[in-house]
DNA sequence: TAGTTAATTGAGCGATTGTTCAATAATTTA
DNA sequence: TAAATTATTGAACAATCGCTCAATTAACTA
């Protein structure tokens, strides 16, 4: 009963997950998936079950990346609150291009997807959360460290962090001004950090 | 020549708007609209042309009706500022679950919508940038007014006001925290007002 | 190597998509 | 009122949708 698939699951899904953030869940056919996974209805729906279960594994998928983006970006500046600034300038601005979407997959996927796919809504709903409780954490190793005011309610200033990034994605795919954009972050981040 | 219509045209586009906020560009389908909106096919594409037209008229007709909400509420409270925060409270939270969306239908456009209907994407640009000029607008009222700084940029301002606005809808559906948002609210209108 | 099991294929199903157009109904003009 | 014009209808088209399954290939076991 070993694993013999020809296929590597990881590869497929992130492929999945590249396409499915670009086209959406409605936009994307399992036509384009199987081009863009390289395999056969059959296969896949033997592998998967439905389109609905690969798109959540998508979206898990997308939410580790992104998770292990911001966590290189800490490490690399050596400090919680620049490391998280970093982070969002490079999500923000620097990989608006190279990004299937400039919109967060969750977004979109809170945005299109109704109640037909109910638990779409709600794993997207939980991996939002989940990077809310991130900030969260990454605020009270900064206020440890004294980046942030002692009384600063952490809470708050995640759930502030994550209204601005996924305002700013948005703006961003509106304006295309990356110069305005860096400025606001900037004032995101020079107004929670020690003057 | 003159207009022998049945169906009103307002009215058609307004339900039109509706279903569209709702479902989405691909998830309402021309079934849906057709029931939406009580007229057959045949007629909808002579009065319409196509199914991306009358999209576009949907977007419209959505942004006319908020920009007219925001007005509303600005003449209600005699104030710029504190009407913009009504405003804001009123879009965000209060009317959530009577909208057919708790996400801004131009966001929604932006998030969904592909290079395969460009004049979509534009429209949803321009639209959105129009309310930003709005809310530059407001702000120079209440600069003048003396409600903000003198010094403060309101173009900056406006921006960051479109920012808020994006990011607390979305997070308002993510997390359904009324109590939380409210208290986002008033921190973000206490950070630009004069203390 | 023969036999068994698991994985993969792709033609094709029924449903739905956006749209068209000949037929019909309603209205306006003469 | 008769003729001409315009508006509306809804059956139906070609294309595409998510998905199934009998047939085939590949892998493992004995």
């Amino acid at each position: 009963m070993a694993n013999v698939a020809k296929y590597n699951r990881e590869d497929v899904i992130r492929k999945a997950m590249l396409l499915f953030w670009e086209k959406g869940f409605n936009g994307a056919s399992t036509r384009d998936l199987q081009q863009a996974i390289d395999m056969r209805p059959g296969s896949i729906y033997a592998a998967f079950g439905s389109k609905e279960k690969i798109y959540s594994e998508a979206l898990e998928c997308y939410s580790k990346e992104m998770s292990s983006i911001l966590n290189r970006h800490i490490a690399e500046q050596g400090s919680p609150l620049t490391g998280l600034e970093a982070f969002f300038r490079n999500v923000v601005i620097d990989r608006r291009d190279s990004n299937p979407s400039e919109v967060c997959m969750l977004v979109k996927t809170l945005s299109e997807v109704n109640e037909q796919h109910p638990d779409l809504l709600e794993l997207a709903r939980e991996l939002l959360k989940r990077a809310e409780n991130r900030f969260a954490e990454i605020l009270q190793q900064a206020r440890t460290q004294g980046e942030i005011l002692p009384a600063s309610d952490t809470g708050i200033l995640a759930k502030h962090l994550q209204v601005q990034m996924i305002g700013l994605r948005i703006y961003m795919k509106t304006s295309g001004n990356s110069q305005a954009v860096s400025e606001l972050i900037s004032s995101v981040f020079k107004a929670i950090s020690i003057k």
